[in-house]
RNA sequence: GCGAUCGUAGCUCAGUUGGUUAGAGCGCCGGUUUGUGGUACCGGAGGUCGUGGGUUCAAGACCCAUCGAUCGCCCCA
């Protein structure tokens, strides 16, 4: 075969999907430092651990989000089975657990605190923290009405965000949505006010008015600016209840030390939502301020063929709080690496391989390439200590770094004890 | 779904108003040197210039389409 037909034989590479990441090296470090760090704050706020199905009947999603929203009606990632049922890959957590806490009954275990992390999928135009495939974090307590459950969700979120390092530049934003009866009152209110200025809103208001009227509250547009300081403030519309609701959640988050802003346009872009709706923002990414975000969602479980059922929860995007974290995650340290001087020594390299990684001891082996180079390149990986195998013996050491843990050449001898 | 910017070795990038065989640094591989806190020198491999059309005697460069990335809007974590 020529090497002109080689050429045209080539094989195409097929492309990742549009959306998706591919994560690797630092960011997938970071990745990792995120998802251990929730693990273990989890475990101090005594969540139990849960993992639901990637994907579910679409009416769990398009019952519980609501028809009409965006990420319902044209987000979401939906198929049908080979039985011809229509599923969908889940947009977010919540609506699942919900569908889970009623088929699985943990009813019994009421009110219980669940945590879990994992992949979503929403049809969505990719940006800087936002793909098509992403992860998130996500802690709800089911079964508890009471603001106590709001606190120690709270309180969670702010330690996970300190624990993270990244509370610096980070506000908490916090709002009331107040009851139903409440949430209903005020947002008749605000229709009627926006419907009297319609004709100066812009576009996309005009279609919000229609759509979702709450989020007119948060336009990015300066035509809709002028409206926001006269408008309907839900402040006037909470009931007495929702008023003492509201006073136990900011007066639990000042007893444990959470700072807090109030923000009354902050709102929430899923009908289910009651009461507390809280958002941790920043400013350093950009257009996607938002780090974890969540509130209570009374309504939700009912919308499911439930009992009524209180709940809270929230959710944050690991992209997100990873890209905060940056490059201040290091890789485990590498203890050690034996470099193979001469290829006669292999073997009493691998048996001390072996020895090492059996005593708890990260380690690699360079037995590649040229063989007076193997002893730089183990320097350039940066272990602790660096053995030489040659003359098939372990026996020349060189510790590196100054400020060495001593034990950690005890280690390395008691492990190779019976090696040579 | 809408708008804008950008796609050249594994990575970061250069490539003049279109003009021979597309370059550099880093990384990788090999040799020599050094003989151990990351040496120095020499050599080598590696590119359908995102992809497909078009204009032209001639396209990495210009035009169109497409795919992807990035930054906004929308939406949302």
């Amino acid at each position: 075969m020529s090497k002109s037909d080689g050429k045209s034989a080539r094989i195409a590479t097929p492309q990742a999907i549009r959306g998706t990441q591919d994560i690797f090296g630092a960011e997938a470090e970071a990745f990792a430092f995120v998802v251990e760090t929730f693990e273990r704050v989890r475990k101090l706020y005594r969540f139990r651990p849960a993992q639901m199905p990637v994907f579910e009947k679409t009416a769990v999603f398009s019952r519980s989000l609501g028809e009409t929203t965006d990420v319902v009606s044209k987000e979401m990632y939906s198929f049908d089975d080979r039985g011809g049922e229509s599923l969908t890959l889940r947009p977010e957590f919540t609506a699942g657990i919900a569908r889970a806490y009623l088929t699985n009954g943990w009813q019994q275990y009421a009110p219980v605190k669940i945590a879990t992390h994992g992949p979503l999928f929403r049809y969505e135009r990719p940006q800087k923290g936002r793909y098509r495939q992403f992860h998130q974090l996500d802690a709800e307590i089911i079964g508890a009405g009471e603001p106590l459950a709001d606190v120690e969700l709270l309180c969670m979120a702010d330690q996970l965000l300190g624990e993270l390092g990244i509370k610096d530049g980070v506000t908490l934003m916090l709002n009331t949505l107040g009851d139903g009866a409440s949430r209903e009152a005020w947002r008749a209110a605000l229709i009627e006010y926006f419907e009297a200025h319609r004709p100066d809103l812009s576009e996309d208001s005009q279609e919000r008015l229609r759509k979702n009227p709450l989020r007119i509250l948060d336009s990015k547009d300066s035509r809709d600016h002028a409206f926001l300081g006269e408008a309907p403030r839900i402040d006037d519309f909470l009931s007495g209840e929702a008023q003492d609701f509201f006073g136990a959640v900011t007066g639990g988050l000042d007893a444990a030390g959470v700072a807090w802003t109030r923000a009354p346009a902050l709102v929430r872009g899923l009908d289910y939502y009651r009461h507390t709706a809280f958002e941790f923002v920043t400013d350093r990414l950009g257009a996607q301020g938002t780090v974890l975000g969540g509130g209570r969602y009374d309504g939700l479980i009912e919308t499911l063929g439930g009992a009524p059922t209180p709940a809270v929860g929230w959710a944050a995007g690991i992209e997100r709080l990873a890209m905060l974290v940056g490059g201040e995650v290091a890789r485990d340290p590498l203890q050690v690496v034996i470099a193979v001087e001469d290829d006669d020594s292999i073997g009493v390299a691998q048996r001390g391989l072996s020895a090492l990684r059996r005593a708890d001891l990260s380690s690699e082996l360079v037995a590649s390439g040229s063989p007076r180079k193997r002893f730089d390149k183990a320097l350039k990986m940066q272990p602790r200590l660096v053995i030489s195998a040659s003359d098939q013996s372990l026996a020349r050491r060189l510790l590196v770094g100054g400020n060495d843990d001593p034990t950690l050449v005890d280690r390395v001898e008691s492990a190779l004890m019976d090696v040579e």
